[in-house]
DNA sequence: CGGGCCTTTTGATCGGGATCAATCGCAGGC
DNA sequence: GCCTGCGATTGATCCCGATCAAAAGGCCCG
């Protein structure tokens, strides 16, 4: 578990040194090929609440997230919205236009956000193997997770739920070097109520109960975990003990 | 809306000229490839409750359905289960193949199956864009439907779940050729709650409901859509009306 | 500094669906 | 035929979390 500083990801600066897309597999992929020339990608910036990729646009392009972060949404023409998951630096985002077609969701910035559009420049190499292939396994990656997201709303009570979003969000920081237990939350307790399927009242009482057991601490959307095995012990039974596979990163 | 013979997939008979192999992508791909002659996988017969592929196993297989139908169902070591999904025939199992690692679902037939094996054939030719772009697109389709299934789950109250779910297993049948009006359901009371995470008594409730106001026929397994109209107003808002782009295939 | 607006917290009540508990129905085995 | 056992239905009750309601912070801007 990394100690790393207590960063906001929206204040990460984007020094090469540690750039976000060192790691993203489609650049390494464009590397690779000897494509690192043609590694020109457009950046965008984003301000909260501005939308990156809208639902129904037909849209083929592929981002990688440099600093902030975004949440995707599924929308329903009747108004609904559900939250399917979050990006953080490093992700990819809308993988599937490989299929191309209409975009599934709509990926939304949840404060200020620095993104990649790396869909040109890869494209321009002839497409390859090694670039489907990368992006079939985010593909993968992300239905994994979707899966898992499913298993915890449809089996868990909501303070199980409440403790594996923490227990997850705490792993999105560490596998990005910052403190696994102090953190800023990027998203208001609005979106994480429709992630976890629960009404923004009970997200906030359950915040309040870990804090009364001791088991975190909350001020305003600043987090410090004090008991991380306690609140995994919580995330996965409340009572026993254990997660399946997760995917930390 | 087809008007086929209403039949079980289970007795669907494979010949040649309705296997529905012919329809898998990635058979066209090879096809494409003049791998035509390469294509020679293994078959293989699973009877209810075999496990095709198991959660956690290292396993590089990818699987198309001839006959038959499957769950896909996510663990965790408690002993939770969470069915993500359903199987039909020509439908691509463990896409996420494509990605190595070990297994993040377990596959189980929910009748007599037979699954063909399409890995080694198809890994025999030399592994080429379509093979990959075609499982890519493969995990994008499935990643759409996961996030429409989060969507119902987590917004749409228990009647509405149950009439998305039979709208949805509806399309299936249609767009396989057979009735949409007229079916057997492959999966149990259960399956079909833990699917919708509900209470197994609450479906059975909720089926005696839609049957007395006349919406549908049950009689066990066999279900008869009596107003399909209706259906899908109940499925998108119980009284306005919408869905979002449905994956009906 | 004060005012408006949005987010969050806290409190009180309600209800949808879970849970508990029989009973029923049907399929397979002897 | 009858027994056995699992899946499905039906009924009664309970409770978690939603909803309604209001107050309390924050934060930006004048």
């Amino acid at each position: 578990m990394a100690h790393g500083k207590i960063v906001d990801l929206s204040k990460h600066a984007n020094r090469s040194e540690q750039c976000p897309l060192k790691r993203c597999p489609l650049r390494q992929h464009c590397a690779d090929q000897g494509a690192e020339t043609r590694w020109q990608p457009s950046y965008t910036t984003l301000r909260r609440n501005e939308t990156l990729l809208k639902q129904g646009d037909s849209n083929s392009d592929i981002f990688i997230v440099r600093s902030g972060s975004l949440k995707l949404v599924a929308l329903d023409r009747d108004g609904s919205e559900q939250i399917v998951g979050f990006c953080f630096p490093g992700d990819i985002v809308n993988p599937s236009a490989i299929a191309g077609g209409a975009s599934a969701i709509s990926v939304v910035a949840l404060e200020s956000s620095s993104i990649c559009d790396v869909t040109p420049s890869c494209l321009a190499a002839p497409a390859s193997d090694g670039f489907y292939k990368a992006l079939a396994g985010e593909c993968a990656r992300q239905l994994n997770q979707r899966d898992n997201h499913a298993l915890v709303v449809g089996q868990r009570s909501a303070r199980q739920r409440l403790a594996w979003f923490l227990v997850n969000i705490s792993n999105q920081y560490a596998g990005r070097g910052f403190s696994a237990e102090e953190f800023n939350l990027s998203m208001s307790r609005h979106d994480i109520a429709n992630f976890l399927a629960l009404a923004i009242e009970t997200v906030s009482r359950l915040l309040g109960d870990l804090a009364r057991d001791e088991v975190i601490e909350v001020h305003g959307r600043m987090v410090t975990i004090l008991d991380a095995a306690r609140l995994r012990t919580i995330a996965c039974m409340e009572t026993e003990g254990l997660t399946r596979l997760e995917n930390a990163s």
